[in-house]
RNA sequence: CGGGGGGUGGCGCAGUCUGGUAGCGCAUCUGGUUUGGGACCAGAGGGUCGCAGGUUCGAAUCCUGUCCCCCCGACCA
């Protein structure tokens, strides 16, 4: 048995790579996580983040993914402008009053010096709305674009930046500016938007399970909790690791209601003139942090394969000059034979980390970052055409692998340590679903005494109520989702008692 | 936005109550010894204490304002 504090010979023995741990303190946890894999950080602006190398190369892979599937499904990229005429986002009364207490307004255009400062000068006639999401302002390009039913569908998707003023930021999950996509399509009918609709969030959930590995429960959002203006809004959510749930991707159809706001119109067939059915679905920057929740653990982040910047990291084990010009060659030579395989369509991502530094030191940085496999290659294993082979879900087992074994298999390999994730995180989760609660008090017990250790989703029988979910307020629990599959038996809802036919995801969540 | 806690070398902190011009550990740099699970010894560099103003002979310490961060709540992707 090794023991991985042997380092650790003075001050404080440390358990784990970072200091804190899920079941102290799950919020301080996230932040070490991201601090220690070098992830993000605050900037001096409130709410907003850098976004450091590994972060965004998450970002990216996850992005590149998410792009081509869009792609795939019928939209194209457009761009529109950062800045919304006040007048404009006015227009649809449900979507300005969901989104009014979290705008930022732009409403000078000029700085003068003054007293030795700048300040703001010449006021704008109109103020301009930082966006918050943009369908007003595409709405106003799809009325002048769409004119008859053949100009129809119009699918685009825009990845951007947007901003929403929020209370409480937290790196990732709820940051003031954010990146995401934002995709939005105007139909002739209804039929065709809602399929539009159901079509973007069984992506989302592919992107969440297959790509990211994070199990989510895919669903339609209560009353409540639906986009501002939208008539349906449909969810994927996914579970924490402290029992939370996070919204992890929307999609929404919008009826007819954005498109009386801005006037998106057409001739049909027969001359007549009909109003577009749109939709509108997106993801953000937000999936990052649940997957931090999701496969981070003590000792760091766990990024799944698929996103990984670096999917094996070689690190080439010198003590001397002489081992070095053995050692860094033959680094360099493995790293390019496992180029020659491909993992999850992509050429597998290796990085020979070569910064002149203590070997352990640099294994747990590489461990704390979460890098799928991490091989150690030096004199010794040069000696015996070897590689130690260190994987991110199990890092006390290193294993010797023989070179001519471990390259051909590392797809292999990258897939079982995916599929390990998966596996991993959806057990976890199902555990933590209580399907047993029959009643409201025992729904409140279950809620009033959770902790880290017991917190989670409560599946339930719901009769659909707006009165009912307000009764959830004082527990600070909200309807998650009405789950898509359902059982066939009608049932009672847990809250009133009163017959209920469909079951909702209640829970805590971020 | 309400309640609570904070901002002191890169990081983590002490010092603040009882003003006297800054200290510790880690990290960094140099030299040496080391090196396959977060090395050791010696030496060195680095901060004016979030920012602005005030009180005072003198402010990290007191007062006012302000920005930013963290936790809980309300709000939200």
């Amino acid at each position: 048995m090794s023991n991985k504090n042997q380092g650790q010979q003075q001050g404080k023995p440390k358990k784990t790579a970072i200091r804190f741990t899920r079941e102290a303190d799950f919020p301080q946890w996230y932040q070490e996580v991201i601090k220690e894999a070098d992830m993000a950080e605050n900037s001096g602006v409130r709410g907003c983040m850098v976004i450091k190398p590994w972060g965004f190369g998450i970002w990216e892979n996850l992005q590149r993914r998410l792009d081509k599937r869009i792609r795939e499904t019928g939209h194209e990229n457009c761009y529109f402008p950062l800045f919304i005429p006040l007048e404009l986002i006015e227009k649809e009364a449900a979507h300005v009053e969901g989104f009014a207490k979290e705008m930022a307004v732009v409403t000078h255009h000029r700085l003068v010096a003054k007293d030795g400062k700048l300040e703001p000068a010449g006021e704008l006639e109109s103020p301009l709305v930082v966006r918050p999401t943009s369908e007003t302002m595409i709405g106003e390009s799809f009325a002048k674009w769409i004119r008859s039913y053949r100009d129809l569908p119009v699918m685009i998707n825009q990845w951007a930046n947007v901003v929403r003023w929020e209370m409480r930021p937290r790196l990732f999950l709820r940051t003031s500016e954010f990146l995401w996509q934002e995709g939005h399509t105007a139909h002739a009918t209804e039929q065709e938007a809602r399929d539009e609709t159901a079509t973007m969030l069984e992506e989302y959930r592919a992107l969440a399970e297959d790509w990211l590995a994070i199990p989510v429960i895919p669903g339609e959002k209560s009353e409540s909790e639906r986009f501002p203006g939208a008539v349906e809004t449909h969810t994927i959510e996914a579970m924490m690791q402290d029992g939370k749930a996070l919204q992890a991707g929307t999609s929404h159809y919008l009826g007819q209601n954005f498109a009386h706001a801005a006037d998106i119109k057409f001739q049909d067939k027969d001359g007549g003139e009909s109003y577009c059915h749109t939709t509108s679905w997106g993801v953000s920057t937000r999936m990052i942090g649940a997957m931090i929740m999701t496969h981070g653990d003590d000792d760091g982040l766990r990024v799944p394969p698929t996103i990984a910047p670096h999917q094996v990291v070689i690190l080439p084990i010198a003590r001397d000059e002489d081992a070095a010009a053995r050692v860094l060659p033959a680094a360099d030579e493995l790293a390019e034979k496992l180029k020659n395989y491909v993992a999850f369509g992509d050429v597998v991502r290796v990085h020979v980390d070569k910064r002149d530094m203590n070997t352990g030191e640099k294994r747990w940085s590489w461990i704390k970052k979460g890098a799928p496999i991490i091989v150690e290659l030096g004199p010794r294993d040069l000696d015996e055409g070897s590689v130690m082979v260190t994987k991110r879900t199990r890092i006390h087992d290193k294993t010797s692998q023989k070179v001519e074994a471990f390259v051909p298999t590392i797809t292999e390999q990258l897939v079982l340590i995916q599929y390990a994730l998966f596996d991993e995180a959806t057990a976890y989760r199902d555990a933590r679903i209580k399907t047993d609660i029959a009643d409201f008090d025992a729904f409140k017990t279950y809620f009033e005494n959770e902790d880290v250790h017991t917190a989670g989703f409560v599946r339930a029988y719901w009769c659909e109520t707006a009165e009912s979910e307000e009764s959830l307020k004082d527990l600070g629990v909200t309807i998650r989702c009405l789950p898509y599959d359902q059982p066939e038996d009608p049932g009672v809802c847990v809250i009133t008692g009163a017959p209920a036919t469909k079951q909702a995801i209640f829970a805590k969540a971020y």
